[in-house]
RNA sequence: GGCGCGUUGGAGAAGCGGCUUAACUCACCAGCCUUUCACGCUGGCAUCCAGGGGUUCGAAUCCCCUACGCGUCACCA
């Protein structure tokens, strides 16, 4: 058996997309889990499309990711360059031979041409296959385009024939008519080789043994086993991967939210989160464990348990799974990556250890610490729920709210340490419970009898918000502090 | 329209002819823990696998039909 190699080869017509994440990891798994290559390519034959700046948003998403490849773009390897554009000269050899032998021509038909014949065909609907009408030029009619000046593209031609058999690991054998295909193109007009044709000779050239890509590819595999067939080369193995869909189960898009590697990083996501959930769909691991470090992955996944079932990309998971990891990161990392969040408010340092402590069990996503701030920051509470003023009803709520007030003016400094006393001494000097203590002082700072510790939030709060919110509540309930 | 793929609880998702009284995860609900909240822990949550036929002693699992969803039919990838 030879060396597994396979292979992620993005267009870069675009910020690198989660779908295309999926497959690079898919591909990255089962890579390193055969102890073989993964080769990165870059696919920018649609010259219109392709830039130069949505490569490098791509590698910077793969690196973000951790997905790294031992062969292509940037560190090179064996099968140099892994570019396509420059890669011109193979695959004009490779379609040279094929029109040598007869098996593709040139074909000058306008694009006006074909697609009126295209209307007609679906209006009639019959297969809008091209009609093969350059397929027999002669010598003197093709002299005479060329001196029109008509710029031909080549097609191939696909004749009737035994139906052409995908081999795919997840879906099994799948079998396709040939005459569902037609003699598609496979170099443009100006001279730049069409996709189904330049994945085919890269494959070959770069000795790829399998080709894990999303389902979208499975309708095009036939006509690229055609272009292997004509070539007289051996097919790799494919597997097509169940597409990513929406919660209405229609094909990941913009109204579903953020679909760029990028704008979940921007948004406060943990790689090692977004990868373990990028995992999780289409695969599914054998035992209830469901985080995966991608170290874990690589021994953990197995192409027999991707689903042919579509994925559909449940951001409640990912924020579960992404607090996961965010819950055991170490303080010094949280407070990390927080500081992005806060630093337009001029929070850092001590304080912002202090927030990062107060609310790491409430966060799943870094940005949400923003949604947080209103509970410390600013002279005025959350108006109190209905349920806020039931507990508030209670006939010791003054008594208490009057002591903390006064046993904090004492305190030299408003410190967890200082109102965790406080209110340990008035629970023990009126012997009251902890809730009856605790919650009249959770609503009088934040109006809310829910939410992260309250030694904390006055902390953060300060001496005098906290006090000119302790006043603002004792007025509403109609006493003086 | 042709071709291809799919359809299991509120959501994701196992299941590959008898071991299924349909795993597991999220969400939700209840209880425990906690001075509160959250975290965590424990328990509850599909009489049923899109619908209809068929094969079989036996089907979510195999076959056929219908419905629905999605993909693809480019000189895009």
């Amino acid at each position: 058996m030879s060396k597994v190699r396979v292979r992620f080869a993005p267009s870069p017509t675009g910020p690198l997309h989660i779908g295309g994440a999926r497959s690079a990891l898919f591909n990255y798994l089962y890579a390193k889990q055969n102890n073989g290559d993964f080769v990165v390519r870059i696919e920018d034959t649609d010259l219109e499309r392709s830039s130069l700046e949505s490569e490098k948003n791509i590698k910077e998403s793969l690196h973000w990711l951790g997905i790294d490849w031992n062969e292509g773009i940037d560190i090179g390897g064996p099968c140099m360059p892994y570019r396509q554009t420059e890669r011109l000269e193979t695959y004009k050899e490779a379609a040279q031979i094929l029109l040598e032998k007869g098996l593709a021509y040139y074909c000058y038909c306008s694009e006006e041409e074909i697609e009126a014949e295209r209307q007609a065909a679906l209006a009639k609907g019959e297969m809008p296959n091209y009609s093969g009408r350059c397929r027999n030029l002669t010598a003197e009619e093709k002299a005479a385009k060329d001196a029109a000046g008509i710029k031909p593209v080549i097609r191939l031609r696909v004749d009737e024939g035994e139906p052409i058999v995908v081999k795919d690991m997840v879906r099994g054998q799948v079998s396709f008519e040939r005459d569902g295909i037609g003699d598609f193109v496979i170099v443009k007009s100006d001279g730049i080789p069409v996709y189904n044709f330049a994945v085919v000779v890269d494959d070959h050239l770069m000795g790829i043994t399998h080709v894990l890509r999303g389902e979208e590819h499975l309708s095009n595999t036939p006509r690229q086993i055609a272009v292997y067939q004509a070539l007289g080369w051996e097919p790799p193995i494919f597997g097509h991967i169940s597409l990513i869909l929406g919660t209405d189960r229609t094909k990941m898009s913009k109204r579903h939210g953020s679909t760029s590697v990028v704008a979940y990083q921007k948004e406060g996501y943990l790689p090692e989160a977004l990868v373990n959930f990028l995992a999780l769909l289409g695969w599914a691991p054998e035992g209830e464990e469901e985080i995966f470090t991608i170290e874990d992955l690589v021994k953990a996944f197995s192409m027999d348990r991707v689903s042919k079932r579509p994925a559909v990309f449940d951001i409640e998971k990912l924020k579960w799974i992404n607090g996961q990891y965010l819950r055991k990161l170490p303080i010094e990392e949280l407070v990390k990556y927080v500081a992005p969040y806060l630093k337009d408010l001029g929070i850092e340092g001590e304080r912002l250890g202090l927030v990062c402590m107060t609310f790491a069990n409430h966060i799943n996503t870094f940005n949400e610490i923003r949604n947080f701030l209103p509970l410390f920051m600013g002279e005025e509470a959350e108006p109190m729920t209905e349920e806020a003023k039931a507990v508030m009803a209670e006939a010791t709520v003054a008594q208490v709210l009057k002591l903390f007030y006064a046993k904090m003016a004492l305190a030299d400094e408003v410190k967890p340490e200082t109102v965790k006393t406080a209110l340990k001494q008035i629970r023990k000097e009126l012997g009251l419970g902890g809730a009856q203590v605790f919650m009249p002082v959770r609503i009088a700072l934040t109006g809310n009898q829910h939410g992260p510790d309250i030694d904390k939030l006055a902390a953060l709060m300060g001496r005098e918000i906290m006090n000119i919110r302790l006043q603002k509540a004792a007025k509403a309930l109609g006493f003086e502090l």
